[in-house]
DNA sequence: ATAAAATTTTAGGCAAATCTAAAAAATATT
DNA sequence: AATATTTTTTAGATTTGCCTAAAATTTTAT
């Protein structure tokens, strides 16, 4: 039931790495985690000892049930930590994950459910990702590629995906920000340019590289 | 820099056991955490090595000025929390302790001057135990044991040093908690009890025993 | 001042989590 | 199908933080 911070990073490495598809490899584990390979395959056997995988030596492993649920708990206090230092505390929403990374072993139940609650229990964190409730569900991670979105649609920025000085210039002097309303007004096939109209502001045209790195919501 | 768990637990056990007379013995400090004198003696020969404090065996030690320095950020990291539990999130007092001995290893300079800031630069957790700003300095403690205040004063409940249920009913039962503001009316020499009268409240005679537990400030 | 008692330290071990180097197994290549 | 390559596991160390039991030292009592 409680479980150390070294196996909690584990299983929600596996978590992550392992998608819908189901298999995550010892390598793949190893370089996630900046570990060695040996390392993790330790740690496997300890993890499926209590039956928080699935695992065949050599053929990889998966989360149980329980592993999952293990995995939500800690993604859930992740993503509600990242929640409050963004909207509370005022964090760069690009310094969040790091604090939050240490913040999320601290797994008192009622503190989370606590916090959820101060937080007004939210749905998705700063980053747009979906935060568990305490029973483990979550909203259906609903964002797309602003590139890959029909014309003519209303939608919300949740998240974008490249952080670097420059795009967040770019998105600074265009005033988009995560939760900004926009239009598609059309989109040109050409070059794959698009433009949009934000809410109370002019329609201006932008680019296919832009387009990719912004992601939005259409039901809010 | 950057100490472990541990470690932070053994300078913030030494920091609370040394108290103004200065040493502090491996038996005090291995009762006070739980653990055995012959892992005291280990650990001393570690945080001598780190310059934290002082250490000649057989002859207990002390904080250095670093050490004390190290110390006074634990306390603060913990009485914030303590106060962002009980304020913010609606912890009863007698809970937030133990959340808050989680939450103090997290590290980050950032996150506790934002957390600071948020709540207002606190100078007092709910305990009434003085809050170490950024720089390490703090209000000194200005609680007294109720039993040796003068009458006549009027002073506020700060602390209240036993928290057994029995203690905490009879609190209850008389309305006071932390915040009651009331004046000392009398002083029985013969057995030492004492008549209060809580503001907004009927005056009423309290034994010593209990005034010996109750801790208040002049001024607020 | 010596013996008894209490305190502290040393010595040697253990578990968790990591590592390197070597062996084993699976996968890819010719 | 046999060999080479890659991946994974095993074997054996290391560090941290803890333990017990025994030895060393200090303190207390006679």
């Amino acid at each position: 039931m409680n479980y150390s911070v070294s196996e909690e990073n584990y299983i929600k490495a596996i978590f992550h790495l392992q998608g819908d598809s189901g298999n995550v490899t010892t390598n793949d584990l190893a370089a996630a985690l900046h570990t060695r390979p040996a390392s993790v395959t330790d740690m496997m056997k300890k993890l499926k000892a209590k039956k928080l995988i699935s695992y065949q030596p050599y053929y990889g492993f998966k989360l149980s049930a329980e592993g999952r649920k293990t995995a939500l708990g800690i993604v859930r206090r992740h993503r509600l930590w990242e929640y409050f230092l963004a909207e509370k505390l005022n964090f760069d929403w690009e310094d969040v994950h790091e604090v939050a990374e240490h913040l999320e072993h601290v797994s008192s139940k009622k503190l989370i459910d606590k916090l959820d609650e101060y937080l007004g229990f939210p749905k998705f964190d700063p980053h747009g990702d979906p935060i568990p409730d305490s029973a483990g569900h979550m909203e259906s991670d609903a964002r797309n590629m602003l590139s890959e979105t029909e014309a003519h649609q209303m939608v919300t920025v949740a998240y974008v995906s490249n952080q670097s000085k420059e795009m967040l210039a770019l998105l600074k002097h265009r005033k988009i920000r995560i939760g900004t309303k926009l239009e598609i007004i059309k989109k040109f096939s050409f070059d794959q340019s698009l433009e949009i109209k934000p809410k109370n502001q002019q329609a201006f045209s932008i680019s296919e590289t832009l387009a990719k790195n912004i992601f939005v919501t259409h039901e809010q």
